[in-house]
DNA sequence: GAGGTGCTTGCGAACGTTTGCATCCATCGG
DNA sequence: CCGATGGATGCAAACGTTCGCAAGCACCTC
């Protein structure tokens, strides 16, 4: 290993120097700093980063907790934080929560000692316990909102989704398409944005004029879109938006199945557009989430928060994106 | 932050016993011990990884470099690697290359300087490149091989599929459904596994009397399958094993499209068994490739090389998973 | 009863870096 | 020409942990 005595022998300069050199080059020579510089990667020099973490109390080092990372939605996230991050310098531990709120709190506690701070995507877990797993710790949220004071103040700094705009866009696109009867395949009463999207819709539903029918509350994945499928059908809806796209595509899968033609007979729609939404036939109409965008500015809000701590929670703009899987409402639906 | 030292003055002992109870419990007595484990969690003492990093040299931590996240053969790797590596006590650097070589050698560096060892997935970078990379860093490789000197000696230990008997087992599916002439969805020429799964398909051919068709290399995504699909129809065959689950929705996409009934007029199987490809239709009859248990035995494979040195590289049994996109030849083909 | 054995504990150095403080030197103003 | 000023550099301490070494002590054996 080479480490900063090295570096100063070949440079013939004092340790001192050399950590000044390459920390802080304006406090330096500039003869003296590249003589350091031009020794020091000659030499392969790298900071060790125990040492400087030791020292500094600072790790470079961000770390990021979701609940799944097999889930394309985070997997989106996840490479977005991971290459802000690099971009900035900063290297990112990964921790997967399988879902557990128990599980999470230990990874968040685990991670914030040996982290500059963490992003964490926890879309379902309670308040109370995402609050107490996150005292003292220098956080952002994905996709999710949290006041630590139990008052509602102090707000974890956090970047979400428009999830407004993209819920009025779709009943605005199916709407427009002559659908006056949209199911709603809710997502887990506990998710965040998932609340956050039936709001919007009852909002948007008014200003569109669309009558809203409650399928009922699924599994954001591929089977609770196989329920909620069974239930739009029986309650007579022409189209069905979905809580996310894994969702959407149990609903396509499930209709299919029975039979029912989509568009021409049932339109369906998600959210997020995960990668796979464009592979399906009938093409997943979906609002467009920029997630692995979400994922950078998560690292961004959390990189200010350490450094000037003016941390100012964002929504990130999102756009219908019509595929195949939405079309005209079937004739003498409605009205 | 609480110090060695807190917890030394709570129980009434020099940091070197709480030092030691802590981390070599059977060097110190009994009472004493759980005097300090009790003040240990009482105080909420957690070791700073940084200072006992720096001065043990080891980082509790392992490296993982995949080429893509968002891929989801990837995202379970690495959701296999993060979970195996949690519960050794080790936390992972997660990094992603973005498939391009020079940031993976780039990463390598970075984070092997930061870990005890890395986990890398480069399934296409050249092995003159990934040998560079790799000098003097402790690592293991996922689904591929590669000697570090140039004859073939001082092999990186690796953790692979058993490719060979998943091709065998696609060939004698698709030659008991009575198809004789099978298309090859071949990957990029310059993927290991990729070059592996075809040398196992012309092995297997031979066994099972069927006659291989070599439609191409693709790229192994769902763009590089809706190419491969014209060139099966273009070249007769009735059934296509195609180098992943991702080229293989492509295909069956592309099919589709084309009006051709899967698997009514020709067969379709992956590789991999990704989530996604249970959720399609027809679902895709494909080869369950344990991915998470590669990432997990990866870990396992690079723990004992820090520990002991006597890795193994080792072979992951595969099965196939019959769904709805293979089905018996078409009347009057072949034969 | 004296010397030895082995277990438990404490002391202090060391890991590699950063940084406050001191020193040195050149330049400048009076 | 001398003292003041300030920029560049070096010295040494400190970050929190681990571990070699040695001291202390109780117990055992001859």
């Amino acid at each position: 290993m080479v480490t900063v005595h090295d570096v100063a022998r070949a440079a013939g300069v004092s340790i001192s120097t050399v950590s000044r050199a390459l920390s802080t080059p304006e406090r330096v020579a500039a003869e003296t700093r590249d003589r350091v510089t031009r020794a020091a990667d000659e030499l392969g020099y790298r900071t060790n980063r125990a040492a400087s973490g030791l020292r500094r109390g600072r790790m470079h080092a961000v770390g990021l907790v979701v609940p799944d990372l097999e889930n394309p939605y985070f997997a989106s996230v996840t490479k977005g934080v991971q290459a802000r991050a690099r971009s900035e310098g900063y290297d990112v531990f990964v921790a997967d929560s399988d879902e557990d709120p128990a599980v999470e709190a230990e990874l968040i506690r685990a991670l914030a000692a040996r982290t500059d701070g963490m992003v964490v995507a926890s879309p379902r877990s309670d308040d109370e316990s995402l609050r107490a797993a996150l005292a003292g710790v220098p956080a952002v949220l994905a996709s999710r909102e949290l006041s630590l004071g139990a008052d509602g103040a102090d707000e974890v700094p956090y970047i979400a989704v428009d999830d407004a705009s993209g819920v009025d866009q779709v009943l605005g696109h199916l709407s427009a398409l002559g659908h006056r009867s949209v199911g709603i395949a809710a997502g887990p009463p506990t998710s965040w944005s998932g609340l956050r999207r039936v709001a919007g819709l009852e909002a948007a539903a008014e200003r569109w004029g669309v009558t809203l029918v409650e399928l009922g509350s699924f599994q954001p994945y591929f089977q609770g879109g196989v329920q909620a499928a069974d239930h739009a059908l029986a309650r007579g809806v022409t189209a069905v938006t979905a809580f996310n796209d894994l969702m959407a595509i149990g609903i396509l899968d499930r209709l299919r199945d029975r039979g029912v033609d989509v568009p021409g007979e049932m339109s369906v729609v998600g959210f997020d557009d995960v990668r796979m939404a464009a592979m399906f036939s009938p093409a997943l109409t979906t609002v467009h989430a920029p997630l692995a965008r979400l994922g950078g500015r998560a690292v961004d809000l959390l990189l200010a928060r350490l450094r000037d701590s003016a941390p100012a929670s964002a929504q990130l703009p999102v756009e219908l994106v019509v595929r195949g899987s939405s079309g005209p409402a079937p004739a003498g639906a409605g009205t």
